[in-house]
DNA sequence: AGCTAATCGAGACGGTACGTCACGTCTTTAG
DNA sequence: CTAAAGACGTGACGTACCGTCTCGATTAGCT
């Protein structure tokens, strides 16, 4: 994964030690030639085995029998199983998400996020997703390569939404001007994320209410 | 570790399902005659390992060896490499906090409570720290029995004293006593885990000062 | 097995590297205070169990469990696992001698060679008899020690018994007095045992006959 | 080895449990790909360290480390280190029998004979052979199935060429042709294999003589 | 009859090897 | 050139036994 990335970047930044050898160590396979049935029976392989068994007890190996292709086709295309779950849970996200603007603005902050906010409990709560996302977590809390992809391409995006929606409030006039909406939406976040990786207590509608609650009664304007 | 202790309490509790057959499948091991010796070296060697490589890279074999002890002496007493961490991770935290009471009150709780959170924010950066806890957080995140011996052994213990504080400002008149001391707390512990764990930005006293501020302002009385 | 008797060997020679101290590595235990009840148990399980799964399954801790004594009572009085079948093989075959006294003598040397020879067949074939001592062969084969021990404890008695009738024979005129008894004795034995460990054809009192006969026509006075 | 063997043999006689299923169990690996120097580095080693130290010290791990092979690719070919060791022992007859064409026929049985049995008894003696079939011989009184090959695929090719030489000298005259060769030859080979395996007695020249001689006087037309 | 020393059942211990699983690399054959 | 297939060297798994050791609790044989 990392390395897929970096060395994209050193190659397309012209990056290279050796004058027409950039496959000195290991050439990048052709992209163009890739085959895309084997890329999606990798995803959707990927996403059942977690599911039926649980990340820890999922394999390369089971990864590629059950896709009816060889290792070798995942090892040229990802660095790690890790790598492998993060691009099927995006695939998973975006068949979901498909047009997806943002979060709602009916002018109500506090209904508006309660509304992203029980969504979020309700994927999290879900069958279909506790397991890749639970991965995928674990993964990136021991795996700062991993990590920062996830976080680059799944979590700060979701995250910028609320960005977004709360400076609206805040132009709006709904929300004190000087709070930082980063630091707000850490605070709904947050919590939530806490209840649902170590298991607390249930993660619920009414607890994800009482979170907007609190935090929007800390950046109301007085 | 949770196969000891269910085992335990449906002895203690008379449950049995064959007269006097509760030794059929494995009789627990004697606890009078274990080693404290090797019991000590597993934990050291444990620490030790985690922090020099990880605990991806972590091996009952390496922690064997490490501790010059036999395999199943591990295997005797621990169910998995997380559960000996768990334990290993306990006696780090014994060894620190000796007498420690709770947490401070100085009749300021937003004082008090800066400073409990900055103290979190340093253990949480400190190398000794990070690798075994960030190892028993994933674990945990993926794995439930152990996730339950992770939060009632070490978290909630910790969580509680947040709960007092806070009641305590409460009838001091210093808080809201319609807020929910729990929602409070998490919403000051959450965010900070959720920086640490997912990295998604640095990890700051300044970060936990404005958590606390932002919080208060939510549950202070109006 | 070998251990006690080298031991006993160099100190009853009076070999000794310490002036007093001939019980420096290992005392001899006090044969005295020896449990009969745990020496017939042990001999016992070894039986039972070299019967009912091979002698490569046996353990020396199956057979402690087996006959509800604790492992240092069999370190304690045998050096091997073999040790302890070849003494269980002899109890066994003491039960069954009883008070037997040699090869018969009828006057007619054939007659009796078949009779024991067939004697010996119908042992060899019986499930009784047969996984301890092919466990004690094999063993034998590949272990000097044990060997001995198998060979003057076990084999040779049995074959002076051939060598003492063949010589009567010779004495009465029927054998040529030439013939040297050992080795007609060996073409008698030799065969059988070598159908019998590998194999090779069923093992029958036809041929036990067929192979007395062939012998007997090679000593025969002419 | 067995299990390949039967297996192929019942497949070919169109004997299968399941219509279209004899894969199910644990497909057999793919012969053309073998590696031939890895086979030849395990049988090898396999020689090397049972003459070193004996076949009940012989491992499969040293066998690995020492041919510098994983532990599976020895796992994949052969069920056990019996097996190995018959491989191993194969070979190494192969390298020595090169164009052997059978027992010699100068006309005289009982030299020729002799000349066989001595050079026997010199090859049983030789520590190049001693460890090797000793532990095979062992193996076999023990594990039938790989007595099955033993004999199958070493000693009775061997003991044929006895069949074939008593025959001829039956048919030249020299021999009671109402005599089972195959009963001859086991008066021959039987003692030998006695003494050899149960060194009751030293295996010389002389004795391999005396049986000869013996048997043929028994054998000899009158 | 009481003392004392060895044996006993039990089983924890440091080890070695087992046979299996999965890793990531490499090679072969087919398309 | 990619892909499916899978053999290979490697290394860890969790288990089974090894032979040694340390624990009370018998249990003799000798005062």
């Amino acid at each position: 994964m990392s390395t897929v990335n970096e060395t994209n970047r050193l190659a397309s930044a012209g990056v290279t030690l050796l004058p027409m050898a950039n496959k000195s160590p290991k050439a990048q396979p052709d992209h163009t030639r890739r085959s895309e049935r084997s890329r999606r029976a990798i995803l959707d392989a990927a996403l059942e085995l977690t599911g039926e068994s649980g990340y820890q007890r999922l394999t390369i190996e089971a990864i590629a029998a059950r896709a009816g292709v060889g290792k070798q086709t995942i090892y040229r295309w990802w660095p790690s199983k890790a790598a492998v779950l993060l691009d099927a849970f995006i695939a998973l996200g975006e068949e979901a998400a498909e047009g997806e603007a943002g979060l709602p603005d009916t002018g109500d902050l506090a209904a508006d996020l309660k509304t992203v906010v029980r969504a979020t409990v309700d994927e999290l709560n879900s069958p279909r997703y506790d397991a890749p996302s639970r991965a995928l977590a674990a993964e990136s809390v021991v795996n700062p390569e991993l990590c920062a992809q996830f976080t680059e391409r799944v979590l700060e995006p979701q995250l910028q939404l609320y960005v977004r929606r709360i400076r609206a409030a805040q132009e709006a006039g709904q929300a004190d001007p000087d709070a930082d909406p980063r630091i707000a939406l850490e605070l709904i976040v947050g919590p939530l994320a806490h209840r649902w990786m170590l298991r607390t207590l249930p993660l619920t509608h009414d607890y994800a209410d009482a979170v907007v609650d609190l935090v929007l009664r800390g950046i109301t304007p007085r």
